[in-house]
DNA sequence: ATATAACGTGTATTTTTTACACTAAGTAAT
DNA sequence: ATTACTTAGTGTAAAAAATACACGTTATAT
């Protein structure tokens, strides 16, 4: 931090990993662009930050245009600054993630004209995308490997009632592993966060599971304890 | 990431929160500016990007210009973007954080005019700083305290040769607590990174302690496996 | 010789992690 | 009603890791 004079010829974007979860896979949103550069291409969700609001304002203002939802926790892990990162200029993109709760009523507002739709696409069998968003997402996943361990980004990504093989199923995508049932269960229900609810799952061809809820005042209150997976 | 046209009125500018040991404390160095705004402040190293350097680069440049010291390992870490950030414009500041190694032979350069001096300064003992600048090195406490539980940070600390007790004092230093002087050598020697050498501590007025060295060969053949405190 | 200050070491206990397989419950088809 | 199918749900023993804890050793300084 310096004189002022030289610079102010940036531009600062964002650019939003937004992980859903169908039940069965890991997803994350995705845009076809409709303009140049890349016009057609595959990328991530993202725009300019506006001069008067901050960074992480400009993040839940893109989040809300794209899907119509606020209130969202994201949480910014880079800020990717290449030279020649745009081919139009000289623009630093800050990257943040949020996991979202798919399925049932998920509106996918109204997209602003610069795409021609939205889609969730699996994590697993990705288009080659825009600018530098595939290192860009790369780098998400990475921090999610590693932050999913000691934060209960599961539960986000998880309808509001869950049974514990859907929160194994999470672990297991985004770790990229499989786990052992016992000790899954043993692990997630000693850290004493989860709700075990009268209700059992519904509309499924075979023993429906029991359901539970993810308690954020019990989390809240671990406070310094670690979780770890 | 969208159209071009609204924005490129940012600066972009790295401040650098630079770790360092003196055998007792942990120390970060601070600049007195010389410059306006918050002259005569104590403020993080920091400078603006410029035009055709990458974000890396431009700490790396910044680092150099303030220490002489290239190839450290600098770590970004995150970006702040507030709007009221700077008094005198936008700029988004992004963040990074080394480990350097203090004693004998620093030189802290020349320092452009921009400030009157560089100092270290016990992180214990912090004056009131510019900008948002308390909020960035706090930011940066947090994440080595997360940091040093899997990564070697704290043998970028230290001289090439030191001893258990010294590796002890960073961990202690960092993380905030004492810890068990036998569990703490079991522990960092089980990981089996460090190498016992045939030498002793010399120029104390006790018995001289075993030297180790930090071989970063074997931490490396480690890969995937957790270094965990 | 003596005092001093940090060095260096081991064990027993508790906690956590791991490996591992079968019965129970519900649905669907015949 | 029987059967076939699919997932739910559960326990234990062994191994590994974490913790708590105290004293004789060695070098220096006086």
């Amino acid at each position: 931090m310096t004189e002022i004079t030289p610079g102010f010829d940036f531009a600062v974007s964002i650019d939003c990993v937004l992980f859903g979860f169908d039940g069965t896979e890991l997803k994350i949103l995705l845009i076809e662009r409709n303009e140049e550069p890349f016009k057609d291409w595959w990328a991530l969700p993202g725009n300019l930050v506006d001069h008067d609001e901050s960074v992480d304002q400009s993040a839940q203002r893109i989040l809300k245009e794209l899907t119509g939802l606020s209130d969202i926790y994201m949480e910014q892990y880079y800020a990717f600054g290449d030279v020649n990162r745009h081919p139009q200029g000289r623009v630093i993109s800050v990257a943040y993630y949020a996991m979202l709760r798919l399925g049932g009523d998920k509106p996918l507002k109204p997209l602003s004209s610069y795409a021609k739709k939205a889609q969730w696409v699996n994590v697993a069998s990705l288009p080659k995308l825009a600018f530098d968003h595939q290192n860009i997402l790369n780098k998400g996943l990475e921090k999610i490997k590693r932050r999913i361990k000691h934060l209960p980004l599961a539960f986000e990504l998880l309808p509001e009632k869950f049974t514990l093989t859907q929160v194994q199923s999470v672990y297991e995508l985004i770790l990229g592993k499989k786990l052992d049932k016992r000790n899954f269960r043993k692990k997630i229900l000693s850290f004493k966060v989860l709700k075990e609810l009268e209700e059992k799952q519904r509309g499924v061809s075979f023993r429906a599971a029991t359901l539970y809820k993810f308690d954020k005042r019990k989390y809240n209150k671990l406070f310094g304890k670690e979780i770890s997976f």
